[in-house]
DNA sequence: CTCCAGGCGTTCC
DNA sequence: GGAACGCATGGA
């Protein structure tokens, strides 16, 4: 496991518990806040990371391996963030895992590691994902989270944090009552009927997220796509994030041109290991940050 | 004005 | 089965 201490503190300032953590490796807020994962977080003006998740608001700061998680007592950090932050996944393993199986096709993935040695993978809430990724089909990421942001105002339950009123992800329940008419102001185009239809299967029991957690990879993925709206990429996220399945591997335009890319004779993707989905995060990573290096230079 | 955004459903062959 | 095409919306 990965170790490092646990230390519990006071913000003076915001008259808040704090947690203390050190030295803790293999994380980077801003990797992991912003590679597409999570809608939700967002940097502010000290250089920290805010945001929403289940229910609760943190704030995260991050001084090199030290990480500070602020709003938090040590209770909240065991029964909730240590699992949402990953910090109880040993990533010295799972990279080198990821290596075994990745590494016979080339080193690539061995640079992407390198470039993105920070990223952790979220474990957030299924509903949430599922709604978040059926958001995000033919969307950009400001939008995403405009859209997001404005349905938990309207929608979500009132938290009281840091002086400021902030906002759960509405449950379904509260998405079915409103219905097509009370998602408009949200502006979320055609694909609020989408969301729509998650709520109502996951109000009428059809979404098990429980059993979809550890049903074949094959099953649940038939579940999630029999909603209208979910192709095998929004299932596929779904699973990653919000089912915390880390063999799902998702598959889109950009990540098909960056296999093509670096894997022109293919690779057998049934055969990555049960961390598939964490390399899909880092390659993903390494090639966008590669392109915006690129755009750089030309800019130069 | 046009183009695009980590797709998906529908409609053709 | 697989290649087009439309889809709502807002920002560049």
């Amino acid at each position: 496991m990965s170790e490092f201490s646990v230390c519990e503190g006071w913000d003076a300032t915001l008259s808040v518990p704090t947690v203390e953590l050190f030295p803790v490796a293999f994380f980077d807020a801003a990797q992991t806040f912003d590679c597409g994962q999570c809608f939700r977080f967002d940097r502010i003006a000290d250089g920290s990371y805010e945001g929403v998740a289940f229910g609760r608001c943190l704030r995260i700061r991050q001084e090199g391996a030290r990480l500070t998680l602020v709003g938090a007592n040590r209770a909240d950090y065991e029964t909730i963030w240590r699992s949402f932050l990953g910090l109880d996944e040993d990533y010295g393993m799972i990279r080198d895992d990821i290596g075994m199986h990745f590494g016979l096709y080339g080193n690539t993935i061995y640079e992407a590691m390198a470039c993105a040695s920070g990223i952790r993978i979220l474990r957030g809430e299924p509903w949430e994902a599922l709604c978040s990724f059926i958001l995000s089909q033919n969307n950009n990421i400001p939008r995403i989270k405009k859209i997001i942001g404005n349905m938990a105002e309207g929608l979500g339950e009132p938290i009281t944090a840091f002086g400021k009123t902030y906002y759960a992800f509405p449950c379904a329940e509260t998405i079915c009552r409103a219905g097509i008419e009370g998602l408009a102001p949200y502006r979320m185009g055609f694909r609020a009927r989408y969301v729509l239809d998650a709520a109502e299967k996951y109000r009428q029991g059809e979404l098990d997220f429980d059993a979809l957690r550890v049903a074949p990879y094959e099953q649940t993925e038939k579940v999630l796509m029999s909603i209208c709206g979910v192709g095998k990429k929004v299932a596929s996220c779904a699973m990653l994030y919000g089912l915390h399945r880390t063999e799902a591997f998702p598959v889109d335009v950009w990540m098909r041109r960056v296999l093509d890319k670096y894997y022109p004779d293919g690779l057998d993707l049934s055969s990555l290991g049960p961390y598939a989905g964490i390399a899909q995060q880092y390659l993903f990573f390494y090639e966008r940050e590669k392109s915006s290096q690129e755009r750089e230079k030309k800019r130069a």
